[in-house]
RNA sequence: GCCCCUGUAGCUCAGCGGACAGAGCAAGGGAUUCCUAAUCCCUGUGUCGCCGGUUCGAUUCCGGCCAGGGGCUCCA
């Protein structure tokens, strides 16, 4: 809220200059209100001097003069304002809007870091959505991390957020699975068989077939192919959907709705939308063919709904399937895509066009995750049998190091996962030092109760906040002030990444006050109001993880 | 050939148009009679891929080039 209210100010100093006639009136340029990287800069500041005198060609140095002249009676808020090189405005913040700022956030508590921006704006974030047809590899687990923070952040500005995931359960490669599957059930009878040429050849494929045989029998090798197949695949299916929920939540991955392919395809919905692009003239026939006119809106071609062999394309599932979501009162959707899908981009935003709805569909490209074992590359595929599993990742790395570890990138840039150094480094993994500070903070609070302190003590009187003042808790308080503002600009930019590098600024912050005062001394009072800085950072903390999905442990 | 992403310290990566470009790891040295040393302190390194442009100011925006990754299917 302190940079909110700095904004006020200087919106009303500009208002009151130009009123005074010591600024021309005009438009005030959207400015920048940020911590400078150096101390002597103050606690905040701007740039607002700069911007307007580059809009009406002054001198920044006399704007910036004006405005301070005008700033509002702050109410002994802010305790000093200079300007400062070639026309920054420079805040230091008094002691008392600190005080203020910290019994904000403590009586916000879990609350501090959430907003109503966009007031109960239904959204859904689709993401993982893998096919049903093997285990989750190394690139889920980050779009599963990242989609689950997306969500979350979104959550915390203001949306209802539905977590979907798209259930890829119809067509060709389900054929093939289970195909797979059945030659795996016949070799274990002890059969001679062919293994399909582009079936699935990694071992858990054995695995299926193998509970199958366990629970089902050996029976099946002599029924109709046709029959056996069409059992296989659902007995097969079930089993891997049971996996992927289960090492999803294992992973702290819960989705509100896991949405079947194949039932746009029984329930009619996708003839219905054929039938609409036909009576919109947004289909045509075309080389035995029905196609969708996507390159009108956007796309480099037009695209194939009906194959020449009558069967749907993945394509038209996927605009019955978008219609669907907006039919359900979706009024955002974000689908957070692998950049292997990225080419699918724009005949979907063209379809969605085509239909009515620009700007309703949100697309986030994450980059993949290319697979390394010891510095030589690793294949990612399916088909392989080589393939490092996300579930492996999760058993040799643990929950909060994997989602640590993948949210500490910018979902823009691909990332480098060698197994093998994954499970050596998962130690020096950053979120420990942040987990670390967290429970630290848990100790104190133990070790002050043992002492007789109140510990529960929500908010000392203003007396006991007083006594805070060193330079190593105005520190440590001012990075918490960062917070909320932090959680908005994330929120809008989709980057959850950088709530990661703010929670070890936070946590180094909070190390370093440790090691240079005591928290819990005869000086009852001053051990209280140090308390409550604690318990501030640990609130502040404790948001934060939770937006990421990890935990904060109360010891380690 | 076209589209998207990336190119910043030895390595892995941050950096939302601004004030001397940052963190972790790695290397070396130091700190514990006291609330958890999974901590803290000290010591270095940068043609921010290259060339132009916009701007008072560019690592950040725009254009071109080079390099790496991904995609360009009547596959999903």
């Amino acid at each position: 809220m302190i940079a909110r209210t700095l904004h006020e100010f200087i919106e009303e100093a500009f208002r009151r200059a130009v009123e005074a006639g010591d600024l021309s009136p005009g438009e005030l340029p959207p400015f920048a209100l940020e911590r400078p990287r150096v101390k002597e800069h103050g606690h905040w500041a701007t740039n607002v001097a700069l911007l307007l005198a580059s809009d009406r060609k002054g001198r920044p140095r006399e704007i910036a003069e004006a405005l301070v002249r005008h700033l509002p009676d702050s109410e002994g808020r802010l305790e000093r304002v200079e300007v400062a090189g070639p026309g920054f405005i420079n805040f230091t913040l008094g002691l008392p809007w600190m005080r203020e700022e910290l019994v904000r956030l403590a009586e916000a508590g879990e609350g501090y870091g959430r907003w109503e921006l966009v007031a109960g704006t239904r959204l859904q974030v689709e993401f993982v959505s893998a096919n049903p047809v093997g285990p989750l590899h190394v690139g889920h687990g980050r779009w599963a991390a990242l989609g689950d923070a997306i969500a979350s952040l979104l959550e915390a500005v203001g949306y209802r957020v539905e977590r979907e995931f798209y259930v890829n359960d119809f067509g060709n490669q389900m054929d093939i699975f289970a195909a797979s599957v059945e030659a795996r059930y016949l070799e274990l009878l002890g059969l001679e068989v062919e293994f399909p040429e582009d079936g699935y050849r990694g071992e858990y494929i054995r695995a299926i077939a193998a509970e199958i045989l366990a629970s089902e029998g050996g029976s099946w090798k002599d029924r109709p192919t046709e029959e056996r197949r069409l059992a296989f695949r659902e007995l097969a299916y079930a089993q891997v959907m049971e996996h992927l929920k289960s090492t999803l939540h294992r992973f702290g991955v819960d989705f509100d709705v896991w949405f079947s392919e194949r039932s746009l395809h029984e329930s009619g919905a996708l003839d219905r939308v054929l039938e609409k692009l036909r009576g919109a003239g947004l289909a045509y026939e075309k080389d035995g063919a029905l196609w969708m006119a996507t390159s009108r809106f956007g796309d480099d071609k037009d695209r194939v709904l009906l194959r020449s062999n009558g069967t749907p394309t993945y394509f038209a599932s996927d605009i019955a399937y978008h219609l669907n979501k907006l039919e359900r009162g979706l009024e955002h959707i974000i689908d957070l895509w692998g950049a292997d899908h990225h080419g699918y981009a724009k005949r979907m935003q063209a379809a969605m066009q085509a239909l009515g709805h620009p700007g309703v569909l949100e697309i986030i490209i994450g980059q993949l995750v290319n697979l390394k074992r010891g510095g030589e590359p690793v294949r990612m595929s399916k088909r392989t049998g080589e393939m490092i599993t996300f579930e492996e990742l999760l058993d040799e790395v643990g929950r909060d190091a994997a989602r640590y570890f993948f949210l500490t990138r910018s979902q823009d840039s691909a990332v480098d996962f060698d197994i093998e150094l994954a499970k050596q480094q998962s130690q020096d993994n950053p979120v420990y030092y942040v987990q670390y500070a967290h429970a630290r903070i848990c100790s104190i609070l133990r070790y002050a109760e043992e002492q007789g302190h109140d510990a529960a003590e929500a908010v000392p009187p203003p007396e006991v906040l007083g006594r805070l003042g060193e330079e190593e808790e105005l520190d440590l308080a001012l990075k918490l002030f960062e917070y909320e503002e932090l959680v908005r600009s994330c929120a809008q930019d989709r980057a959850p990444h950088r709530l990661t590098r703010y929670l070890e600024e936070t946590a180094a912050l909070f190390h370093y006050f440790y090691t240079k005062h005591r928290v819990i001394t005869e000086d009852s009072e001053l051990s209280r109001a140090r308390l409550f800085l604690c318990k501030c950072t640990r609130q502040v903390l404790r948001n934060c993880l939770g937006l990421l999905g990890v935990s904060a442990p109360e010891s380690m």
